[in-house]
RNA sequence: UGGGGUAUAGCCAAGCGGUAAGGCACCAGACUUUGACUCUGGCAUUCGUAGGUUCAAAUCCUGCUACCCCAA
């Protein structure tokens, strides 16, 4: 097959394209610059395909990526709510811009170095999103709003490999990155500091409000509620004694509210713009995942509309936050998932 | 200007003659394709200040200063 393979530089979708070469198919690697300021190791992922002997190309999506991500991502935090980025720009930019760039030269599917995996489905015949096999690195929730078209069109080369297998596979071959780029933050901020590149880019006004108490009482003065997010410890500058969390936050009247770790469980939520992969077999086995990173819980899914619908855990969940997505599994599959709207304690 | 009390790191705070606990905050590192959480490590040569007693004082004594409370 001739594959169309999003190389960042770094060392997963090296492996990924030294295993889609090894496993007979054409391929050709596609840097993405998503924002000017802040380009990719554009040379590294050159030298790896020089090195592989496939060709490779740079694709420009700063537009894309400005409207979809980048006012998604102000709006969001001028609402309260702490938007995920990632999430919005592998729909809307990433495997867009992969899919159409390989319609464009005539190619048969594309490819990324995500740890997650497809198949499909034998009943109905659409493609499921499953998650990859090293469930520690496990990218599946960052790809829950892909399209049938999309998903019907990806091939993720290291489903069923973890991290040691590919950084050895990757030595092995010489494809080591020469810049260990480890640890990055928002792909867009270099420094990670999100607040001062909303003041900067989207003028966002400091603007004095306080910190409350569940009851009322002020505890002390921040300088915008964009700056906090809902589980939130470190930054506060508040001393009460007791490690306190940043509880809710209400954008209109830019107050922040801390409290207690305890106060940050809620047993629902509310979603809203969902994207259903899959139907559930059994509605009593799924799962779902408020953040990325960690805990997964069992829950109850009730569908409002094809757009809405809401959850209830077992269990009460920590710090579940408005704007950061919920997805729904069912053993390996992904279901599907949706914005968190509101949250019930 | 009578009486009483308290003064220990940014905040709270243990210590009661033997050479500065702890919590919160903060800082650094680890973890992490979001924001976060978490974890590990760091954080008072010095106890309002000036003297004195003692082998030894944050701890006892005295003066001073600041703040608090009760009386006027």
């Amino acid at each position: 097959m001739k594959i169309v393979l999003g190389m960042s530089g770094g060392v997963d979708s090296a492996a990924a394209a030294y295993l889609l070469e090894q496993a007979g198919h054409t391929v050709t690697g596609v840097t993405l610059v998503m924002y000017p300021e802040v380009k990719p190791d554009i040379a590294g992922a050159e030298e790896t395909a020089q090195r592989l002997g496939i060709s490779h190309t740079v694709l420009d999506c700063s537009e894309l990526f400005e409207k979809n991500v980048l006012e998604h991502f102000a709006r969001a935090y001028r609402n309260g709510e702490t938007p995920n980025p990632c999430i919005i720009c592998n729909p809307t930019v990433k495997f867009a811009a992969l899919l159409e760039y390989m319609t464009r030269i005539g190619y048969d599917k594309i490819a990324t170095g995500h740890y997650a995996d497809v198949s499909i489905c034998s009943a109905d015949g659409r493609t499921l999103l499953l998650r990859g096999k090293d469930h520690q690195k496990d990218q599946s929730y960052m790809l829950y709003r892909l399209s049938q078209a999309q998903l019907s069109h990806t091939i993720f080369p290291l489903a069923h490999l973890n991290k040691q297998e590919i950084r050895a596979l990757a030595e092995e071959q010489g494809l080591l990155p020469s810049i260990p780029k480890d640890s990055m933050d928002i792909c867009f901020l270099p420094d990670g500091d999100y607040a001062s590149y909303l003041e900067r880019r989207y003028g966002f006004p400091p603007m004095q409000g306080d910190f409350l108490l569940s009851d009322g009482t002020k505890v002390g003065s921040h300088s915008g509620q964009w700056r906090y997010t809902v589980g939130q410890r470190k930054g506060l500058g508040l001393s009460c004694g007791y490690p306190v969390y940043v509880t809710d936050k209400d954008a209109a009247q830019n107050l922040v509210y801390v409290g207690r770790e305890d106060e940050l469980l809620a047993v629902e939520c509310v979603l809203r713009d969902c994207n259903w992969i899959s139907d559930p077999e059994d509605p009593n086995a799924l799962t779902a995942k408020v953040r990325y990173s960690r805990n997964e819980a069992a829950v109850i899914l009730e569908r409002i509309s094809d757009q809405k619908a809401k959850l209830r855990f077992d269990t009460p969940q920590r710090a579940i936050t408005r704007g950061q997505s919920a997805v729904i599994y069912e053993g390996e599959r992904v279901i599907g998932g949706g914005f968190i709207e509101q949250v019930i304690r």
